[in-house]
DNA sequence: AATTATTTGTTATATTATAACATTATGTAA
DNA sequence: TTACATAATGTTATAATATAACAAATAATT
């Protein structure tokens, strides 16, 4: 049996809900969103993350264990993410830039590893909150 | 009164335990670890923890909620900050490259947000566990 | 010594995440 | 088309990570 291409109906509610949000969402709180839609336990919502983080829908800011959807539509995994997180308002918004995706995706020191993912969050004061 | 400059005995204790550690360790890891010298309970370390991130004596690692000691020795906060993680031995290193961190720190976008921070995480398979 | 802010200790609890296992669904092949 | 294997799901329980709230002790300043 092969792994499933396309999205099970309690990864679908979860995509669905997490890409209306403005904001990243925790797991918990789409928990309790999505209870309507008949999912129960939080086991079912983690494992629709961690499948929709896996072929890159959806990404996972570390430093406030949250979900937001991938803005770049062509993402097919997350392997090359960066976002800036406002520290003021939490707004956090994915950093799409080619120069600086390239930069780190061909980034090789000494160290003589193999890199073939990484995770930048930048953090500062979003325009508005600079005011 | 003024914020402290030394370590309290606290942060002295939990920073000791890091520095001797070669891997990350996690929050109630070090609990247990030091128990014997009287601490208790989880907000003594996670208190010791926080400061020590402050100061730049200790980095979390986000994607693995654990601590590392800077490696970095004039390391005086911790707002610029490179890991690289192998996903094999989850051996954790800290990268330290000057090109590399001033392209991140000088970075800039047209999202006319100022960063004062960032941190960034690789993640491969290191040299031994290439093999 | 009195005042004040800071740090500490302590108990309880909130938040985030996974283990274990039974069940159901789905693809593969006889 | 039924057997078989594998994957996905549901469910309960629990583990792991982190903070709230408040009383007590400590240390700097006046």
């Amino acid at each position: 049996m092969q792994k499933q291409e396309h999205l099970t109906k309690n990864q679908q509610i979860v995509l669905d809900f997490i890409e209306k949000s403005s904001e990243p969402l925790k797991a918990y709180s789409i928990l309790f969103s999505v209870k309507k839609q008949g999912i129960k336990a939080p086991l079912q919502v983690y494992r629709a993350l961690d499948r929709l983080v896996e072929i890159g829908k959806i990404h996972k800011i570390e430093s406030r264990n949250a979900f937001v959807a991938c803005k770049n539509s062509n993402c097919q995994v997350s392997k090359a993410t960066a976002f800036s997180i406002c520290e003021s308002c939490e707004d956090v918004t994915e950093v799409s830039n080619l120069k600086l995706s390239k930069y780190l995706s061909n980034f090789a020191d000494k160290s003589g590893m193999k890199y073939n993912k990484y995770n930048l969050e930048f953090f500062g004061l979003c325009k508005k909150c600079k005011k």
